[in-house]
DNA sequence: CATGAATGAGGTTTCATTCAT
DNA sequence: AATGAATGAAACCTCATTCAT
């Protein structure tokens, strides 16, 4: 939850899914609407540990499912990712929608990092997703596009504030989100909390900050980053 | 090359080997040396992009010998590991004690942090090996244990003239640089000298630092963040 | 069949298989069931003829399956060994408690030679799993067991009638066995049956019997017989 | 050596080689003539402890010289077997006309088993070379063929004197030989003691006898049994 | 519709023999 | 002549995906 800027009402935020179904037609048949279930919950766990290309075989197991109904239901395995993550990508557009909500711009900006960050690191999957555009289907696309409108008004509005260097561009917070989100341990699942701060302080526009040198990352190094 | 401080003479670095070698006994034939080094070249070429765990059989093909003669040479991958990577390590403890020659505390961190990080992109194979203290023999894990006190002058350094924050520790910056080292894409190779500035500018003490949560890294989180 | 002794009824022998099953839980799907048969039965003729080590990849093509299916069904060659020769251990036991309703102390010893030299010899596979009782896992070292008592209650008849050497021992009868075993070629599968009417006369006790040199083999030499 | 019957000189064993060489032509270099020698040396180890399949590596690495060198002086296996064989089985020859020289036909039979024995057990290149007579070249068989008829000799006398089955062939005597040879282990290499005398009274004619079945032992069985 | 069995390519490693040095 | 390096076929085993039941 954002820490609410006192005396000041929030902007709700649209949460309603955004219907971008194309006719997948008839409702499944009742048990088949279970296993769906099944597999949906256990891809959760099993795609947060190992990421996306972890074994179909693993996933049907943690289901009590055999391999072949999680083929079935999802044939491809983007449709599976499609599945998992489409709301959860459209969790991060509202995150940072919620953002907008925060008066002070470095701390909606702060808050929105951290808060993604918190997200993908407790998910690799998610991680995945979220760096590779060319994950999942359609549907998660549109929903992962939108994350860069939003993104960008709380950076526009920081750089407007002349808190962040001005040169940061939205996919450099994407880069940075998910080089901090893989710090992430056995040991220490919530390392990247340590550096955080280090990367909001570098991130910030100081009298003496030097101009970033090369371009801003681009979609196709942030996909490639992801792969790795 | 340190970027030397003004009107200030240098301390001669030394740049010679230690004589690690425990008995290879005699030189190998002109044949053999002539596929140990192609073998190398082509490893070092794999290993840089698919890392440690690259297939020999790659290694072979991409040498133009027979996979026996891979595994002739270098019956353990570890062997062929320290190979590949004794030198270079040496040459990053190396580094961090020419950095020791410049004058200005926080200048050499820079300088370090950059040019470590220089040598790791854009080489996954010398990341792994960094990072993961497990992998390659005796003799490398030695040249790799050397690392932490020629950074720890660099960082008491930095930190007795209050130019870094000051609970920064030696991990953190082994943790810094393996993430900063990942920024690199088939099309922008150099991508991390983009977020460099911003990691040195968010090691940096300010006025308003605020203290770094938790614990820093752990050379087991090393090891697992440099499997990934 | 036990040759039977004269105008003497022969006590029924329970060739009733024992239960050693640990729970296999439910039956394999058809498919499954007759992939297996044919694995069984492919493995029973190549172990037949190149012993335990045999490739697992001989037999798949023996069987037209896949490797892989030899692996998921049996993936440890103990496993499939079980698969194989539990049952003939046990038959072997089995023959041992059979000969124990022959009357004729001599005839009994001999029937179960000639009928344990019958099963091995032809089978490579089957006289090292009795040779060697590292081979196959519990269930199989088990039923091997379990010939020891059966055949030296043999051996004691025998001994009591004064008809054999007194100081053969159970295991001196499976080094004479194995040997024995051995004696079947492509041009003539049977030639053991040539040699044991001689093995036998040499077993038998005799008024000028020099006593037997050096201890009886242990199971360790048997081991190590079977293996070569 | 034969226990000498009393006041009978016995018959003198022509141990001098009977020049079969075709033409190997002059004289080894000094040096060669020393490899070729410690390898022969080398290699009576190593194919009396691991047949006559042991790899050239181990025979080089014991002599002390490359592998090349091994195949440059024993271009083919059967070369070396030759190198290494050729004496012992002309030993062997001499040992069955030594034989021939005791008074008693079963013992004469006896101790020709016994010493034929005793040197297989302990090179089981040696019992390999004398089942198999495809091992080996010209020089090496024909060394081998001159046994057949010592051994029928021995085996006629005793046949005569009625103090063997009559049934029992030369051959049967190799098989039985080379079974017993095999028996002999690491614990305890001369198992095969115990099981002699086993094999001679087996052999021995008594008046209940019964006849042999079947063929005896063809050398296509001798060679198949000793390359098992 | 659900199942999990089957597949077979691909990586690992060894070893008998040949051949460049 | 001696060397031991190089070879490559062959066995091992795994795993993502397809398909018969």
């Amino acid at each position: 939850m954002p820490p609410r800027s006192t005396k000041q009402s929030v902007v709700e935020v649209d949460q309603s899914e955004p219907e971008l179904d194309l006719g997948d037609s008839r409702p499944l048949r009742a048990d088949a609407e279970r296993n769906r279930r099944l597999i949906v919950e256990a891809a959760e766990t099993v795609f947060a540990e190992r990421g996306l290309m972890a074994g179909f075989d693993e996933v049907a197991r943690a289901a009590g499912v055999g391999v072949g109904t999680v083929y079935r239901r999802f044939p491809q395995r983007d449709d599976l990712i499609d599945a998992l993550f489409a709301d959860r990508v459209q969790a991060m557009v509202a995150l940072a929608e919620s953002a907008a909500a925060i008066e002070e711009p470095w701390q909606a900006l702060g808050w929105f990092l951290e808060q993604s960050v918190a997200e993908q690191a407790g998910d690799r999957g998610l991680a995945e997703v979220l760096g590779d555009g060319m994950r999942g289907s359609r549907r998660l696309a549109q929903a992962r596009e939108r994350m860069l409108p939003a993104v960008g008004d709380l950076l526009a509005r920081a750089r407007r504030a002349g808190v962040v260097r001005p040169d940061v561009e939205i996919l450099d917070l994407a880069v940075i989100g998910s080089m901090l989100a893989r710090l992430s341990t056995d040991a220490d699942p919530e390392l990247w909390r340590r550096y955080l701060p280090i990367a909001l302080d570098g991130l910030r526009q100081r009298p003496d900050s030097a101009p970033l040198v090369g371009g801003a990352a681009r979609e196709a190094d942030l996909t490639q980053l992801a792969r790795r």
